[in-house]
DNA sequence: TTGCTACAAAACAAACTGTTTTGTATTGCT
DNA sequence: AGCAATACAAAACAGTTTGTTTTGTAGCAA
């Protein structure tokens, strides 16, 4: 890909990140963009078609990186001295988030956080099957598998909002704990 | 209050209701608001300072609503043949989503039905408070309370988002106790 | 170097926003 | 019944945003 191209699509990511911090999702106007990330006007329509493509698109790198370095983990890439046992994946994904890779706390803690974590939600809940599914352990609750991996996917991104609305004051391992004290008693039914 | 304010007031609701189920909330402007409820363009801003602030007292009506009648009704007010027991809210909130008042339904399952989860949720904090805190159940668990009353009011209503999801085809007391199905356990620690 | 591509600048029509002005119809009250 | 208040409509407004087009420049890769 052409350097330019990586550069005004960097340029444009970075100055939305930041608009995004300081207001609200409708307030912002493609024009507010253009501004701040000092571009030309056709160069921004050349990349997005529309600013909800523009959030799309962020919400897709985003999320895309942040799930598959966590499914990637247990692997042994690990850069955290922490014991990996079934359920690490979580515990790395807290981990990952205290690290604000690509300034992703900003989003999620944003005004607009609705938009960022429902695609959170979304992206979680192909790692929750990969985790759980086929385990058989879905299957014990007596309740629907669908139903199950819906709600543990929404615990965890709950959590996580629960954790940066109170400013992470837990550490990644209470936070985990937390988690999975709302979990693990549905399974073990 | 005069009879045309209340007129022009449900007429802008209902519009804006029919097209939040139409397209998304962004998409929608003040001047579509205004067709759909063929009012005049000073009305509508005599009415509501802005987009954001008939989204806001919409969102207060619909849900002031629903909570205010789920917590009266164990009182006996019920409709419905169905034993109350402790968790009979739950049940009873089901319930009133089925009929669909004030269609509800179409607001919770449009493309901005998180705007409208984020209220409901909010609403419910209260209710959840109010069945569970002073009963010592929160306080068992080992969980901060603060950290339990949002994972309980986030399930049901991620609960209730499913439920939607899947076109409503559970009873309402299928759903309640899958729902329950996830708290209990916590609680019962 | 040459051709291709990304970008900038400016101008554009169309639409939306929020306000003001002027005038009409309803309402609540006496 | 009649009066004053007020809710509303219509039109015009300046300002902004949107998405496109046109023209020209600079960077890139082969």
């Amino acid at each position: 890909m052409d350097r330019r191209q990586k550069k005004t699509r960097e340029a444009i990511f970075s100055a939305f990140t930041q608009l995004l911090s300081e207001k609200n999702y409708n307030q912002i106007s493609v024009q507010d963009i253009i501004d701040a990330a000092d571009i030309g006007r056709t160069t921004f329509y050349a990349h997005f078609e529309t600013k909800d493509f523009l959030l799309k698109d962020l919400c897709e790198e985003l999320f895309d990186h942040i799930i598959d370095t966590a499914m990637g983990m247990p692997k042994g890439q690990s850069y955290y001295a922490c014991d990996f046992d079934n359920d690490s994946v979580f515990l790395h994904l807290t981990y990952h988030l205290q690290e604000n890779d690509r300034n992703i706390l900003e989003l999620l803690s944003s005004q607009n956080n609705d938009i960022f974590l429902r695609y959170f939600k979304q992206n979680l809940k192909v790692l929750v099957i990969s985790q759980y599914a086929d385990k058989g352990v879905l299957k014990s609750s007596g309740l629907p598998e669908e139903f199950l991996v819906n709600h543990i996917s929404s615990s965890f991104v709950e959590t996580v909002y629960w954790w940066l609305s109170g400013k992470m004051k837990e550490t990644p391992e209470e936070i985990t704990r937390y988690f999975l004290a709302t979990i693990e008693p549905i399974l073990k039914t």
